[in-house]
DNA sequence: CAGGTTCTTGCGTTTTTTTGCGGGAATTAT
DNA sequence: ATAATTCCCGCAAAAAAACGCAAGAACCTG
């Protein structure tokens, strides 16, 4: 097998599984793997794949995996939030979750927007202090340094107290069987009591977390009334939420 | 597994569920322990995740965006800050009103601190949250825009239910007929029950502030345990205070 | 075609990287 | 306070990479 055809062929196998081993290569090629390892460095200085310990990855796989963390999937995000502010009308009762998807929406709200915001989500007040014309009602009690969020028996029973018109819930994993779920147990209980709390119940999520889920529960999927992904509301997957009586937008 | 891969893998997760714990990791993966928290440790000095005992958070919302620091009297405020700090020991609980003094005091903190901060100011909030030791408490009620802290009914009532070591006072006016005095009914209202939910009260102002005065009154100066100013202790501008009983630092 | 040059490849050795493990320190939970 | 985790450090083994070298193939050139 001559030099070149072996390079096409280590790239043509990096199209495919976007990794490889140089073990695994040089016993399908039947070279050294001396000679592999050369041909993985020529190739990384042309820019045509990236050379790790052990073998290479696709370029592919490092944009998509290795893309600055600020910005992944912040245009998924930003979709969402664009579907969502639909939801909103002027003077409502919010109350809301966090997590970037929630932050995304807030940061997109419109400047003439009137409407009262609670939240216990210390990124979400403050971004919604830029806002004039809308109050905010800050969740008091303990803040769990993981989530920014507030959490614990105060948090819940203020959140208890109020009639919102809609509660938009970041979404950690959703699925047909296990409903709306999460892994940390006080915001847990701080997302049920926003369930409880408001008449209509929106789930904002990136599709890639559907059809996953966390230890613990939040609610069943008959309590959420919309679903907002990123994806165009006739994707098949979304049917079976849609067939669970779910909104989706 | 690559190492790059599974350090791929582990942004992913990050990003979907904001928090990842070691221990999860080395089970997914199939790798031991010390792996895993060498991976955290390699992308942590990358700067695109937080490590944290047990496993690591998402970068995503921890954009520490500082508040303003051309602050009027910045270094007299700084020199007020580091007087003020030798106040707080170890364990204690520890209430806070807003303003930029009380925001350079938090900025101060050292790292080692352990302590409870309950405070409705969501700058003060905001700059507690770097601290890993210490317990922020959230005082939740309607968001007052124009002091970024919390006020109402709901909140005092908050307040009131505490028994704090020390409550530190950022002062608007202070002065021998009127006591401390402040401008806005709302944030009196809070600072008032600060006063009577804590064993001692700690005025932190510039001198400028001294021997002026507000509209309504916070509290009398008998009630003011401790004054840090700029200045030093022995400054005659400071000995009607410490007639009156006040210990001046 | 002879002779020299360049390229390619494999081999042995040295160096670097990666990984797991043990024990003690530090931190957190009970 | 005490117990259980988790972290940190150094070590050692295994794997992979880098390096120099030399044999052979391919390629040019006169």
């Amino acid at each position: 097998m001559l030099k070149r055809e072996r390079q096409a062929f280590i790239l043509h196998r990096l199209n495919l599984h976007n990794k490889v081993l140089s073990v695994d290569l040089c016993k399908e090629i039947g070279v050294s793997e001396d000679t592999i390892r050369r041909d993985l460095q020529e190739l990384s200085d042309a820019g045509r794949l990236i050379k790790v310990h052990g073998g290479a990855l696709s370029m592919a796989f490092s944009e998509v995996k290795f893309a600055p963390l600020n910005v992944y999937s912040r245009a998924h995000k930003a979709i969402i939030a664009k579907k969502a502010l639909r939801l909103i009308e002027d003077g409502m009762f919010v109350l809301t979750s966090g997590g970037t998807t929630i932050l995304e929406l807030v940061r997109n709200l419109p400047m003439n927007l009137r409407a009262t915001i609670m939240t216990g989500s210390v990124p979400v007040i403050n971004a919604c202090i830029a806002y004039p014309k809308i109050d905010v009602v800050v969740v008091g009690d303990k803040l769990s340094k993981d989530s920014k969020l507030t959490v614990g028996v105060d948090a819940v029973e203020q959140i208890s107290r109020v009639n919102a018109g809609l509660c938009f819930l970041g979404t950690n994993a959703l699925d047909m069987e296990h409903g709306l779920t999460d892994n940390d147990r006080e915001v847990v209980q701080v997302k049920k009591a926003m369930v409880n709390a408001s008449a209509k119940v929106v789930c904002m999520t990136i599709a890639e977390k559907l059809q996953t889920y966390q230890p613990m529960q939040v609610c069943g999927l008959k309590k959420i009334n919309y679903l907002v992904t990123e994806l165009d509301p006739n994707d098949r997957i979304l049917r079976p939420f849609i067939d669970a009586g779910i909104t989706v937008i």
